[in-house]
RNA sequence: GCGCCUGUAGCUCAGCAGGAUAGAGCAACGCCCUUCUAAGGCGUGGGUCAGGGGUUCGAAUCCCUUUAGGCGCGCCA
């Protein structure tokens, strides 16, 4: 419900329009000094009038049959009428939920290209960052009405392959690879590593198991394929654990035949430069380094892979928006890619958002590796992170049914609230004390509120909520609740305007802390009808709100715990 | 060297399209379960918002500068 409307459509103010009164409403530092504020101090210049003088004169001529309207040091504060303002937004909020989408039906398509993981190695806590905010923007979109394609843009090209059928002929067991999955794949791809410093020649034999695939050759295609299946077989469990979907796996292998087109787009628009032997596009003009499209022996690179991914994605999805959840460091990459687009004529080049994010490291320090092993496995995360949410469970309450399924949403969510709670570029030290907290601002602690919205609504043989007298909702506790179940949608947009899932994260313990300050010390169960009914609409209201917001992070919400 | 990002309480972070006394969580200490889930709530202590200039009625927020750290800068992805 847009209060601010009603405030700034009853004015009466000479001197500023309905339209210039409305953008500068905003919330008043603390609900005692009341609901929204206007500053009046840049108008004393113009008017050639104190603040104070303004505000008052702003105040006396505020009228409107819902809120009040008192001056106060050069701030005019309004206050709405609570009873008014608690029907409007738990109405809202109690008969919404679903009908979000359909009030901005937009129809229009965003690509989300996120996870991108590579084949023949497991997936490490180094994915996290860009599985769970790419998984969480793709729910956030979908909620707000777009059309959302999913891409798992797979690292399953390069000479990586030639070595890795090298190590699998000579060392590797069929049986084992089954049994195993990735990690024997991975221990072969260690060995080939440390055997190829020996011998030099197992590089070369790598080098033409590689320019196999690339041919064609029969053999070489199925191990190629059968590592790739291997690969995602095991990949495809943890992201079913964390509730991550895509629409299509075109990774790198899928653009092999597909670059052409864009060497010679580059060659039409004259763009394509040699300089010391490979193709470049010079982009010195745009005060970045030049971006190699072919290395000197004519093979193609990186950017190459991605201008011709961006292209497809063009013509086969006609996106409005094409997202990169990728690491910071690729920063200068997709800048000098999405220019090179746009000198190519792509006018849809403006399209093109790198969402970065920051990097992901070990408490002891050194980076994440997969050959020297300092990597620490998501699939050991989440286990160990469920295995302790049993034991809570097992502490605080051994009676609950569905201990198995509701220690999974409760370990699972801890991990992916972590990722997802902190601004998205900021660095992470990943810590298992960190991933395994439960108390605090932590998804338990949201969930643990949900359960207990829906538990009291159990206790109170949940009555059909119509016909509530909203006067009992207007106590300052209530009306903070009220307050902020009227941000959600706002908030939801602006996520999704910053790419940033953590103020969706951040709203939401906000909210469970009004609601438990709320809860602690106004009895539901056991008052007076009218009362428990009204408590029990704000309450439901908030548990509708916790559960959608906590969907929209991945997170699944039981409904005891 | 050049470019981008980050620096707010002991720790992890909100707040940054300027607005009223800078907020949470963790850790510490002290309270609150014979009454709706204590994975909770209440309270106490803890800050020169990295330093310095500037713009403004007003700056954690905008501009300049210094500093500390991270990342990137041609044939890897």
């Amino acid at each position: 419900m847009d209060f601010k409307k009603i405030i700034s459509e009853n004015l009466n103010c000479g001197f500023l329009t309905q339209e210039q009164a409305y953008p500068m409403l905003g919330a008043c530092a603390s609900l005692d000094m009341g609901d929204y504020c206007l500053p009046c101090f840049r108008f004393a210049k113009e008017l050639k009038k104190s603040p104070q003088a303004i505000a008052e004169e702003v105040a006396k001529g505020a009228a409107g049959e819902y809120f009040t309207a008192e001056s106060v040091g050069g701030y005019v504060n309004f206050r709405l009428n609570r009873a008014f303002m608690a029907e409007k937004v738990l109405t809202e909020v109690a008969a919404g939920g679903e009908t979000f989408a359909a009030e901005k039906p937009n129809g229009k398509t965003v690509c989300i290209d996120y996870s991108s993981i590579n084949i023949a190695k497991p997936f490490h806590i180094g994915h996290l960052l860009t599985t769970a905010i790419g998984g969480s923007l793709y729910r956030i979109y979908k909620r707000l009405g777009y059309n959302v394609v999913g891409i798992n843009h797979l690292g399953d090209w390069g000479t990586q392959f030639g070595k890795m059928i090298v190590a699998f002929k000579k060392w590797g067991d069929k049986k084992d690879v089954e049994k195993r999955g990735v990690h024997a794949l991975v221990e072969l791809y260690v060995r080939f590593h440390k055997e190829a410093e020996q011998d030099e020649k197992l590089d070369d034999e790598a080098r033409a198991w590689f320019k196999k695939i690339e041919d064609g050759d029969k053999e070489a295609t199925e191990l190629f394929k059968y590592f790739k299946a291997v690969t995602l077989q095991e990949v495809d469990k943890v992201y079913k654990r964390l509730g991550i979907e895509f629409d299509s796996y075109n990774g790198e292998s899928f653009y092999n035949d597909k670059m052409d087109g864009v060497i010679e787009t580059l060659k039409e628009k004259n763009l394509l430069k040699q300089s010391d032997g490979a193709s470049i596009v010079d982009l010195s003009d745009y005060n970045m380094p030049p971006c190699l499209i072919l290395r000197s022996d004519g093979a193609s690179l990186y950017a190459t892979r991605d201008l011709a991914a961006a292209v497809y994605r063009k013509n086969t999805y006609d996106f409005d928006k094409n997202l990169y959840v990728v690491a910071y460091q690729q920063n200068l990459h997709f800048k000098q890619v999405f220019k090179v687009l746009e000198l190519m004529g792509y006018d849809w080049a403006k399209d093109c958002v790198h969402v970065p994010f920051g990097m992901v490291s070990l408490e002891g320090g050194g980076s994440l590796s997969t050959r020297s092993g300092n990597v620490v496995y998501l699939s050991d995360v989440l286990d160990t992170a469920v295995e302790k949410a049993e034991r809570v469970i097992e502490e605080k309450n051994p009676g609950l049914k569905e201990k198995e399924k509701t220690a999974k949403q409760v370990g699972v969510g801890a991990v992916l609230f972590m990722a997802l709670s902190t601004s998205k570029i900021k660095d992470l030290v990943f810590s298992y004390d960190k991933a395994l907290s439960f108390e605090g601002e932590t998804a338990p602690y949201l969930q643990y509120t949900q359960a207990r919205c829906r538990s009291v609504r159990v206790k109170c043989g949940e009555p059909e909520l119509n016909n509530i007298d909203f006067s009992l909702l207007t106590d300052d506790a209530a009306a903070a609740v009220v307050t902020l179940l009227n941000r959600y949608k706002a908030v939801i947009c602006d996520a999704a305007e910053k790419y940033e899932p953590s103020i969706i994260a951040k709203y939401l313990i906000d909210l469970a802390q009004s609601y438990n300050a709320f809860y602690v010390d106004h009895r539901i169960a056991g008052e007076i009808e009218d009362v428990t009914k009204a408590r029990l609409m704000l309450s439901e209201c908030v548990r509708k709100t916790l559960k959608d917001g906590l969907n929209l992070l991945l997170i699944e919400s039981p409904d005891k715990m």
